[in-house]
DNA sequence: AGAAACTTGACTAAATTGATCGAGATTATA
DNA sequence: TATAATCTCGATCAATTTAGTCAAGTTTCT
């Protein structure tokens, strides 16, 4: 399971807009800035995530993109399935249950298939149960230093 | 999580020597022709598939491919992370666990990553736990139909 | 009016994937 | 020993996907 460049760069986004959470817009060339991702490639990205519905958009000199739910209820699995697609479903074979008079090769394929399945639950299970807001709590743990013992203040 | 089609054709071939596990070989050719895989590109896998030391191969008129292990120890995690590229690594930065004075982008990265770590431990957890022997019986059971009750038998 | 920003859709380049091919090496067997 | 059948090895190719760029447009603030 590997995520694409797109994918982290989309999440990298939504990271940002997260934790400046609030009424007021982000400029694309900020998030670019920040996060250190190719501008042009960002605005595609963001749009993509706008028609997901995940940001907004504001047009015009004071513009820019905040998001449009709150951090707490986007879920990783959503923002991933939006971008790179169905997680699920690419049932490799249209094969349905009927599990009978399978030529060897359709049997084959569908046993794959089972696992694969089980496979894809488990990736769900993990990034339905983290939302931005999660990640973003985490960034701010990794930024913030330690400064919470072990300093000798005199 | 998408197989690629060379995975996939990886463990149908497997499949095939699976359940004809024994001291015989089996020829290219049948299994190409069993599970529809174009010929050539199954020389190739399984090929690869030697070198992992999934399968024996012998040369000549009589040559085919055989099982190198029993399929009870074969772990789809195995073949899959020989056939795909590791699963678990892929991590994106080289950020080490260090966790202090990351730029903005490295503190998301890391972030992403370490959700991302979850999910392929994840998927390890599924594919760990099913044998090629596992998938074999549950071809078995795909093939063989009903026979069990309700055909009425006067 | 003009500058700053998002919007849209086409476009390109590089990487990956799926597949094919030819020539060689090995081995049973007639 | 000749020969046909089979695996082996490396190159090559075409299609797809991915990453990224660009130009021309629309909107909005001042």
């Amino acid at each position: 399971m590997k995520l694409s460049q797109r994918g982290e760069y989309a999440i990298q986004a939504l990271l940002v807009l997260g934790m400046n959470h609030g009424p007021e817009v982000i400029r694309i060339k900020d998030i670019a800035k920040q996060q250190n991702i190719p501008r042009r490639f960002l605005e595609q990205i963001l749009n993509d995530l706008k028609s997901g519905g995940f940001v907004q958009s504001r047009r015009g000199v004071a513009g820019g993109y905040r998001l449009e739910r709150v951090p707490e209820e986007i879920s990783l699995s959503e923002i991933i399935r939006h971008i790179e697609g169905p997680i699920e479903s690419s049932a490799s074979s249209n094969i349905g249950d009927k599990k009978r008079n399978l030529c060897s090769d359709e049997a084959a394929k569908y046993a794959i298939n089972f696992v694969m399945q089980d496979v894809r639950s488990a990736i769900v299970g993990v990034l339905e149960a983290v939302t931005l807001s999660d990640l973003c709590r985490r960034v701010l743990e990794t930024q913030r230093p330690i400064e919470n013992s072990s300093d000798y203040i005199i």
